[in-house]
DNA sequence: CATGAAATTATGGAGCT
DNA sequence: AGCTCCATAATTTCATG
């Protein structure tokens, strides 16, 4: 499915993708349109899902990350779907996940400070019924990225094997 | 320093930047010309840190997030420097934050499985060590985006007022 | 997979409001 | 200052060998 090249091509663009399909090409040793069908196929095979600027969150004042671990009393299907739907409607958050173990749910959530927190905390629970909430504020954010680690893809398929 | 044109740029940008200028230009009513250098401008503040490629998390088989949550009896500036230096190593660490609380430190972590979160953490206290690590699965990621919140950028200067 | 042409888009200049 | 209009350069996109 995805060989060696492709994982190239995708580290490059993980990085950086206003460099140009030639520039890629010529770093991959592949000429422009090989390496264009490439890109091309691997974003309708769904492997690239999109292309997005990053902006830094201290000038668009969003200093402060928060997790939100949330632990409830309701474990419908049906109150996940409203949860979920109430959730996405906040921009603030920015990440939302369905845990294993003691808490149910975590959220990543983007403010400008602890106020902003605290308005962004009312206006959810207002919202939606959560059992028990418990809020932790990182100071700093060491690391961030986008790229996936591409060392896990599964081996490439040698020429001709069966599918 | 951005105003309503610049943040609805940027809204469009955090989404899709492979929309062409002239396009952004017409939904937020600008030729391409002055759209463009206020996108230029944006990246030259910094505004802007980049444009990457999203992939598919399961079709490069990363389909297990592990948050990692380090406490750690060394609190000296060195010790950080060098924690966070091995910690960059390692590509599956993609969030890495500095935290208030109890907690001093938590990671997320991408890899295919458990075994694989095994093995990676083996090969992260063999490089540097920790008073007390604990580790949480997520499930599902039910929502994942890059789109930091727009809404409290700080408010447009009106025309003519002092810096 | 390479070559090269055609269409699209980015980039920057000159002058206007 | 910031904009529109217009010219040119770079890049993407696709037909053909």
């Amino acid at each position: 499915m995805i060989d060696r090249i492709d994982r190239r091509i995708l580290s490059i663009l993980q990085e950086d993708c206003t460099i140009p399909v030639a520039e890629i090409g010529r770093r991959v040793g592949l000429s422009t349109t090989p390496c264009w069908r490439r890109i091309q196929k691997m974003e309708e095979d769904g492997v690239i899902t999109g292309r997005v600027a990053l902006l830094d969150p201290k000038k668009v004042n969003v200093k402060v990350t928060a997790f939100v671990a949330i632990t409830t009393s309701q474990h419908t299907e049906d109150w996940l779907k409203k949860f979920a739907d109430v959730i996405r409607e906040f921009p603030e958050v920015v990440e939302f996940y369905r845990m294993a173990g003691q808490v149910d749910y975590l959220l990543r959530v983007s403010v400008p400070d602890i106020d902003a927190y605290d308005d962004f905390y009312k206006r959810l629970i207002a919202k939606i019924e959560i059992t028990d909430v418990s809020t932790t504020f990182a100071m700093e954010q060491i690391k961030y990225t986008t790229q996936l680690p591409l060392g896990y893809v599964p081996a490439e398929k040698p020429k001709g094997s069966a599918s």
